[in-house]
DNA sequence: AAACAATATGCACGACCGTTCGGTTAAATG
DNA sequence: CATTTAACCGAACGGTCGTGCATATTGTTT
């Protein structure tokens, strides 16, 4: 069994030494998230994250088991604030092809703000482990697959909603959308540059324009 | 001054001992690329490439002169097989929509026959060194941009063989077929799957039926 | 044959890696 | 109160990393 909510039991009581770890977790986590998203997963060091915040090396590793297992909750930490930037706010909009469009806005701003320092905290953790064996690589493959899902669950709720062409291969069109927004990450990170974002704003409409049943349910320009 | 081919020097003389230093240097490089492109240009290491292809550690190190040019090396050789994999074929075909569609086939097989095992080399290298600074970031940006560049120009003999749209956006065009290049890539190694690369292709060619002046010059299905 | 140049090796270095272990501090428990 | 439990530290371990350096080997040049 799972605890959602580390330490919780019967009443809202917490021991207070778990909350303390927890909140170092927490703290260690938030660093390695960006830290990751820039020099790359295996690029963490327990010895440098330490040293960066101050606690012992071996204070950092008893807190994870491992360095697997600091990865794989740094992976499970990047989920969390994925969600919170750009799945959540789009499941707040009535389904429909507004929705998938924001949902690809929400993509666009949570890379080009630089959510994470390295941009997409996934698009750089997969192509790292993409060819790798083991829990990590399995882990963003996973995450990887929620997503795809999830897009195509919104493509088809557009569908239901009569705003998306019944005829659309809802996995195709989330293939071409998230190509669009991963290039748009690659090119922007890779040169330093934030017009390739505008390009794949515009290439995105295009193919939503195809592929709704309403076109003045989305903007003309980007 | 640069000797384009090592040890040339007025007739057609070779050092011997040049000439077996360029053939380790080969040898070497062969497996750095394959290495690379699944455990990343920062995972090759001096001492396992040596003691794979039974070397010593320094014998490798004096080869390059340090693992920074290891790397740029590496990239150097990449290169080369991607020019020989998928530019040089389309090359041979006439300009028009035609090289444009095997350019990118090229591509797609490049990809899926796993030229390098861990998938396309720079996809993996850019993905690694696209948010960090110095000579290696530089030099695959530099070939990320010149791949760019040739699809583009490609696009605008397209365009000048009136085979292509004239009011076609290069760039957007290029962007958008890169794009699902790269997400195929993705797809595929990630989850070791090879469905997404006929989606690519499907992607591929429906975009480029909506640029081009006479459909006809395309297949119908991929 | 002598002088030279380039490849390749063996050995050692300092730095950092993940990990282990014993010990200290402080909170919960009885 | 004493005892248990959890977070955290300091020091050390075996390994691997990139890098120097002195040297042997091999090919070229005069």
């Amino acid at each position: 069994m799972d605890e959602g909510v580390a330490g919780t039991k019967g009443e809202g009581r917490v021991d207070g030494r778990v909350a303390r770890g927890n909140e170092t977790r927490a703290l260690i986590l938030k660093r390695a998230v960006d830290l990751a998203s820039v020099e790359g997963l295996e690029g963490l060091s327990l010895g440098r994250l330490a040293g960066e915040l101050k606690l012992s090396k071996s204070g950092v590793f008893a807190l994870f088991g491992s360095k697997e297992d600091l990865q794989l909750a740094t992976v499970r930490a990047a989920v969390e604030v994925y969600v919170r930037h750009v799945v959540r706010p789009a499941a707040e909009l009535p389904p429909g092809v507004g929705r998938l469009w924001h949902l690809c806005l929400n993509w666009l701003a949570y890379s080009r703000d630089r959510v994470f320092p390295g941009g997409c905290f996934f698009y750089g953790a997969a192509a790292e482990f993409d060819a790798r064996e083991g829990k990590v690589h399995d882990a963003l493959a996973a995450a990887r697959a929620d997503w795809r899902a999830y897009v195509e669950e919104t493509v088809r709720e557009g569908q239901a909603a009569g705003e998306i062409d019944a005829g659309t291969d809802a996995a195709q069109l989330g293939f071409e959308l998230l190509a669009f927004l991963e290039m748009a990450n690659a090119e922007s990170v890779l040169h330093d540059e934030s017009g390739s974002y505008d390009r794949a704003a515009t290439a995105l409409l295009t193919r939503l324009r195809a592929a709704t049943t309403d076109p003045s349910l989305l903007p003309d320009a980007p």
